[in-house]
DNA sequence: TGTACATCAGTGAACGCGCGTTCACTGATGTAC
DNA sequence: TGTACATCAGTGAACGCGCGTTCACTGATGTAC
């Protein structure tokens, strides 16, 4: 509760990394402003010292979550070797490590549908962010095969579909084959291409 | 506003209706009591005369909206001629009739997320619903190639992910070229099957 | 370097509002005689 | 078939609550002299 300068930056970080948490966790709509000061050790009243409004906020949220996601495969499975091409990619992000920690994981995966919903400012956010992850696994395909646009877009509608999916289906055992499903899949589709190259 | 027995079932039919809807165009937590009420033409008082209680509806909308939704892709391009196989059926799904209409849609598509985020009952009704998708799926790809079930994972997660991402993204020519590459890669996919078969 | 003072990060009471839920009531329905 | 009455679908006022937002205040910070 300091009064310096460093120190509001310091608050003003912690908001949003713990909005940036929750919402990938609960939901865009689950960010009420009192229960976010609170965590972030912070009375209501302050808030207004950081954000215009609630709807700021979460437009930054989002932002910041994206931002926290990108890779986030890699944070969430840090203990596996650096991903390497594709499919190093697709099984630290269709891994059980990132499905079961949807907090510090990708955004794009855990609020597709809330931010299809939103305000055109938050779509927009989202959609920008959704074009570079087409992108990023575009070039990863492309170092290694003769793949197109068009299959870097259908590889991230199944990452992102089957990491939604797994995490609506309790049972750990199907969950689970749902995820390798679409990463056997993926990897295999990949090395068609290299094939074909 | 009857009274009588048959008006009561078709007020709850109205709620229920309703509710679909607004859950599939606005998400789960969207749905409000006295909203709901007010549209189906009822004062919210009434409402629990229905129902036990907000998450009892909220449930009940939830299995309902998928029931609506299922083969929903059917109802919202009627005009379409009746999808044959598996490619038509992905045709549909994947049309910018049905990412327009999320209201009539599928629910699994539009509520994914929400429903990984909803209470243990929900999760089960949205789980069992994505089941029924992929045997769906599955039987429709077995009649005419050699598929087993991941690929029917596969392709339920690639249209899902199609679907919810296409919906965020506000410019129509490139939603549309989303849909179009995740449609050709899964027909591309069956044709292979078929091939291979 | 030391003092005086303007700035401003954070506090906590207060606001109006809409929420889910309860309940006493009204009046049409449908049944018992 | 006609009347008396219990049932019950729907009404609308009222409840406690948490929400987003405002604001007068406090006291540490950091600057001007």
């Amino acid at each position: 509760m300091g009064h310096s300068q460093a120190d509001k930056a310091a608050s003003r970080a912690r908001i949003l990394a713990e909005a940036s948490a929750q919402i990938r966790k609960h939901g865009l709509e689950s960010l009420s402003v009192g229960a976010l000061m609170r965590k972030a050790g912070l009375t209501h009243g302050g808030f207004y010292g950081h954000f215009a409004s609630r709807s700021d906020l979460l437009a930054q949220a989002l932002e910041r979550a994206l931002v926290d996601g990108e890779g986030g495969a890699r944070t969430a499975a840090q203990r596996e070797v650096r991903p390497v091409g594709v499919a190093g990619f697709v099984r630290s992000y269709l891994s059980r490590t990132h499905r079961d920690a949807p907090e510090t994981g990708c955004a794009i995966a855990a609020l597709v549908g809330d931010a299809g919903r939103a305000e055109p400012a938050a779509r927009a956010v989202m959609a920008a962010h959704i074009e570079g992850m087409i992108a990023g696994v575009g070039r990863n395909l492309a170092e290694t095969a003769a793949a197109n646009e068009a299959d870097a877009i259908a590889a991230v509608c199944t990452m992102v579909g089957a990491l939604a999916i797994s995490r609506t289906i309790a049972d750990p055992k199907r969950s689970d084959a749902i995820l390798r499903a679409a990463r056997d899949h993926l990897i295999a589709m990949a090395e068609a291409s290299v094939r074909a190259h």
